[in-house]
DNA sequence: CGGGTCGAACCTAGGTTCGACCCGGTGCTCTAGT
């Protein structure tokens, strides 16, 4: 885009935040990504929580000709987000889901009422909501929470994973891929993914500077607990503990509210009617604790939490950064406490621990190789007895290991000159192995951040790639004091910050952190690994 | 992977120990029955 054309452009999205919402200044990654998508380019925001990631969708969306599709994993979210457009005066919006049925919704997208979208991705499963979209001809379309493409695509829900197929049949318009945490694989896995084109890659606000970072060890699982609800009972102001399980979020919460205050359970076990109720309490600040699985969090709208605890380590520092960016939003202090024993992660390397059943994927490849024509996937799953997603997650491996296509209506269908069956079962095998190290190396990384003598913010900004010289000041190692980095900001040493490296073993990888004796190193076939430099002569070079 | 629970074994009374077994997170959607 030319000075004028970017300068023009510039002015109209002034305008437009100005009168349609009531705005008086954009944010400089806003207006970045605004920019972008007006010039017809996929773009890949990471912004924190609460830093107007939907404003980047939604301005440009009333600049264009079409309707704007947001895809966001929660209905609760979408009827949030259709509340406030319709508060705005931003054209009408509408949410398409099992409980507000498509044809409705289409209507109102086709004849020009409403100018925005919010579907599920499981919407997107179906051929005729699809090809109705695409014949409104689209300006725009956002992924919210694109993290959900990387967490939750793989096994849980594996319409993530056929969002890119879905933007093409849409004709691709501009695509805003939004998240508020993403390391750089999950970054890499998002737009490999929704086969973004050439996204601009936007990071801003990544460090939240206002929270104060601290771990406790403990040894004993009792003593653990105990001054757990110790320190939750003692805090001022609204807060979050996140726990691992759903007898721990009913257990904690009890013994909280034994000790006098307001303190509520929230997972996804509870009744609908009882998990409103509490987000409605949390909303309306009139609880003092809300202790929570990792089912509470998207949606969230209050910026006065003032601490978040951790009863257990969750499976990764990007969910763990995720959760603890829920506290502080207002910019006053906050602090983040992660009560700690290294036997609680565990509990994370058994849930994301189950590999594919091999002689499953050696079955699904042999009968759609042997079929020749379309196998519905229903007839397979009856065949094999597995639910939808089981056979989904054996079906993007083969998709993947280029011997499996989905048709438009989700048949099977044999690739042509694909591999054959046992070597795409192994090609398979291998490449959910691959996910699976990656997966081990971020709890890996999880206790890295529990155990660092090092400032812990440095350990969770490198880990994330963003280069932070020096000690925060603002965390439990730094002792409230800042000094400077043992020289971490060395220039001119082998292995700078986000060089590529070969390792004999392990293949290519990118530098993302450095401390005095060790580095951090993201690879593509394990993950994430720290190496002591005294240790890797001979073993890693640079590429 | 780790914790909690339950029953058997221990060998002569009811407490201790050990092993087997089970359980653990996130949401959409469609369907059947109120």
């Amino acid at each position: 885009m030319g000075v004028w054309a970017r300068l023009r452009a510039a002015r109209r999205l002034r305008k437009a935040a100005r009168e349609r919402f009531g705005w008086r200044e954009l944010r400089p990654g806003q207006r970045e990504a605004m920019e972008h998508l007006l010039a017809g380019r996929d773009v890949l925001l990471v912004m924190p929580t609460g830093g107007g990631k939907s404003a980047v969708y939604q301005l440009p969306a009333l600049l264009l000709d079409g309707p704007a599709i947001v895809i966001s994993p929660l209905i609760a979210l979408q009827r949030d987000q259709v509340a406030s457009l319709l508060k705005a005066d931003a054209g009408g919006a509408v949410a398409v889901n099992s409980a507000a049925p498509a044809s409705d919704g289409l209507d109102r997208i086709t004849d020009g009422r409403a100018q925005f979208v919010f579907l599920s991705p499981e919407q997107l499963d179906k051929p005729e909501v699809v090809a109705r979209l695409a014949a409104a001809r689209p300006s725009l379309i956002a992924v919210d929470e694109a993290h959900c493409v990387s967490s939750w695509g793989h096994d849980f829900r594996p319409a993530y994973l056929r969002l890119g197929k879905a933007i093409e049949r849409l004709g691709h318009p501009p695509v805003a891929a939004l998240t508020a945490t993403a390391a750089p694989n999950v970054r890499e896995e998002i737009v490999a993914s929704l086969g973004l084109r050439r996204p601009e890659e936007i990071v801003r606000g990544f460090d939240r500077p206002g929270i104060h970072l601290a771990v406790r060890r403990f040894a004993q699982d009792a003593d653990k607990r105990r001054a757990l609800v110790e320190d939750a009972a003692t805090r001022e102001g609204l807060g979050l503990v996140y726990v691992a399980s759903r007898r721990d979020a009913e257990e904690y919460a009890a013994a909280i509210a034994g000790r006098g205050r307001r303190a509520e359970p929230y997972h996804a076990g509870m009744r609908r009617a009882e998990r409103t109720r509490v987000h409605e309490l949390f909303s309306a600040g009139e609880v003092d604790t809300v202790v929570a699985t990792s089912a509470f969090g998207m949606g969230i709208d209050r910026h006065d939490v003032r601490y978040v605890l951790h009863a257990a380590p969750p499976e990764s520092p990007d969910a763990y950064y995720q959760e603890i960016g829920r506290a502080g939003r207002d910019g006053a202090l906050a602090s983040a406490v992660l009560f700690y024993r290294a036997e609680d992660l565990g509990l994370r390397r058994f849930l994301t621990g189950g590999r594919a059943d091999a002689d499953l994927l050696l079955r699904v490849a042999t009968l759609v190789y042997e079929h020749g024509g379309a196998v519905p996937a229903g007839e397979l799953r009856a065949l094999l007895g597995v639910g939808a997603s089981r056979l989904a997650a054996l079906v993007n491996l083969l998709e993947r290991a280029g011997a499996v296509t989905l048709t438009p209506s989700g048949d099977l269908r044999r690739v042509p000159g694909g591999p054959p069956p046992e070597r795409a079962c192994a090609e398979a095998v291998r490449l959910d192995e691959v996910r699976h190290r990656v997966d081990d190396s971020r709890i890996d990384m999880m206790r890295g951040y529990a155990e660092t003598t090092g400032c812990r913010r440095r350990f969770l900004l490198g880990y994330f790639g963003e280069p932070y010289p020096g000690a925060c000041g603002r965390c439990d190692t730094c002792r409230d004091e800042p000094r400077p980095a043992p020289h971490s900001a060395r220039p001119g040493g082998p292995f700078p910050v986000h060089s590529e490296v070969r390792h004999t073993s392990w293949g290519r990888g990118v530098v993302l952190s450095r401390e005095h004796d060790r580095i951090v190193v993201l690879f593509d076939s394990v993950g994430y690994k720290t190496l002591a430099l005294a240790a890797v002569d001979g073993v890693l070079t640079p590429i």
